[in-house]
DNA sequence: CGCGCTATGTGCGATAACGCACATGCGATC
DNA sequence: GATCGCATGTGCGTTATCGCACATAGCGCG
């Protein structure tokens, strides 16, 4: 079973070293990541460390009156569960499924024995963690400058790096929700997409028509976190095309 | 010099055991950290990791039209340059002093190589990374969600909190660049907090009268990074008043 | 094929913050 | 102790977003 993960298909464990990798492989489980599966919540125990292949999981922040917003968005780039590693085990936020595809997952503790071994595991995951931070930090400043189209252009563009197409399976309802924002919002701004030629959508299915036009109307965020990324993580460029699956058995 | 230099006044370096300490001691360099200095600029490299004792330094994004959004804020709880270790040597952030005092710094190689140990230290750094996270991103959410009367309390909040003072000194302009936000609307909160009596204020010197006042009227967002730190850190109570200094010599 | 659920579109008035212009006034300096 | 610079106060029209109410319209399901 485990013979058939293609480690290829997240990107931090396509980094791995061989002999890390051939250690982790035994335990790595592949799962199915329907869309609002929550992985964890806000303060909960995680059992698993996610990393996401086709499917793409939002870190978000809902308030006491029930009000949220996104705080940094995770797909076949990264993982799902930094507390584990980073030592305080639990985080104030949620995590939930933003677009539904598949993820591999390994078993908590053995994440933080391979992270304390204090090698490579350790450095690449830090690295990560700190893309993870400029996202987040950028994802403040957005929200304090930035117009609800410039946002909504960045998120799309964030979420069609993690995807492998160029349609997402989404309502406006779940991007206001991400967004932090009124549903309507998020019409009359995917409305002007739309009369300008840039996406087609419809009852939830937004098919990205001209990807370039989108990122001239984003703001800067964009543009930053994905050079962030970059710069920060061993394969150079994110939207990785990976060759037919290696079919064993 | 280094003889007179008292680790307790900054939580990071009070919580190392003693044989790090020990190390560290003689590489540690006390220094005056006078309003605006900027410790490190976007992108740039830092030849040294500060620990706040006296002082608070914002880690603030300047943005392409000169905008800016505080991102946290960091006094003698934390430090100052996390990239360092965690392997991306710089970050897109800005750090700069926001209220004059006094810190300590030590050279970015020591603390690389004292992380690389693998031992407490890494873990303490992590684990005030991980504060330091949640501090991000609830600025993040506070941004999309809350009034700037609110977010001005926040804000006032977590400076007294790294401070020893009840009093900061501090224009409205430069809270308004701190919270990204026009000096008006500061202005306009900064009054009505002095009409119900919570502070009293005038040319840049802010004193405040009634901090429980104050925290009834911020939002949840300072709680949350609140209680985050001191479940994360080592010192349960972060406002630490210390006794007499040790006058070595 | 029609029903009903859910996604999307639209039209208000209300509000918070903006941008700009300018008034006031403290307090350091000469 | 008059002056000047900088911090603060204020007014006003503009804008983005909100909150709510309700209209339309795909699409799956019986």
């Amino acid at each position: 079973m485990a013979s058939q993960i293609d480690h290829r298909e997240n990107l931090l464990l396509a980094a791995l070293p061989h002999s890390e990798w051939q250690r982790w492989m035994p335990q790595i489980e592949a799962v199915d990541l329907p869309l609002g599966l929550v992985l964890y919540e806000s303060g909960g125990t995680l059992s698993h460390v996610y990393f996401p292949t086709t499917a793409i999981v939002s870190l978000l922040y809902v308030m006491e009156n029930g009000a949220s917003a996104e705080i940094a968005v995770v797909g076949n780039e990264g993982l799902v569960g930094i507390s584990l590693f980073m030592g305080g085990e639990t985080t104030p936020s949620r995590a939930v499924v933003q677009s539904a595809g598949k993820g591999l997952r390994i078993r908590a503790q053995v994440v933080k024995d391979e992270f304390n071994r204090a090698g490579e595991v350790l450095h690449l995951l830090l690295r990560y963690t700190q893309a993870l931070i400029t996202q987040m930090a950028q994802t403040a400043v957005c929200n304090r400058h930035h117009s609800l189209d410039q946002q909504l252009c960045r998120w799309l563009l964030l979420s069609l790096d993690r995807l492998q197409a160029s349609e997402l399976i989404m309502t406006q309802e779940l991007i206001a929700n991400m967004l932090g924002v009124r549903r309507e919002g998020v019409t009359e701004a995917a409305l002007k997409l739309q009369q300008h030629g840039l996406i087609r959508y419809s009852r939830g299915r937004i098919t990205v028509l001209d990807r370039d036009g989108i990122e001239k109307r984003t703001c800067e965020c964009y543009e930053v976190v994905k050079k962030e990324y970059e710069r920060l993580l061993p394969v150079g460029v994110l939207p990785v095309r990976l060759p037919p699956v290696v079919p064993a058995a």
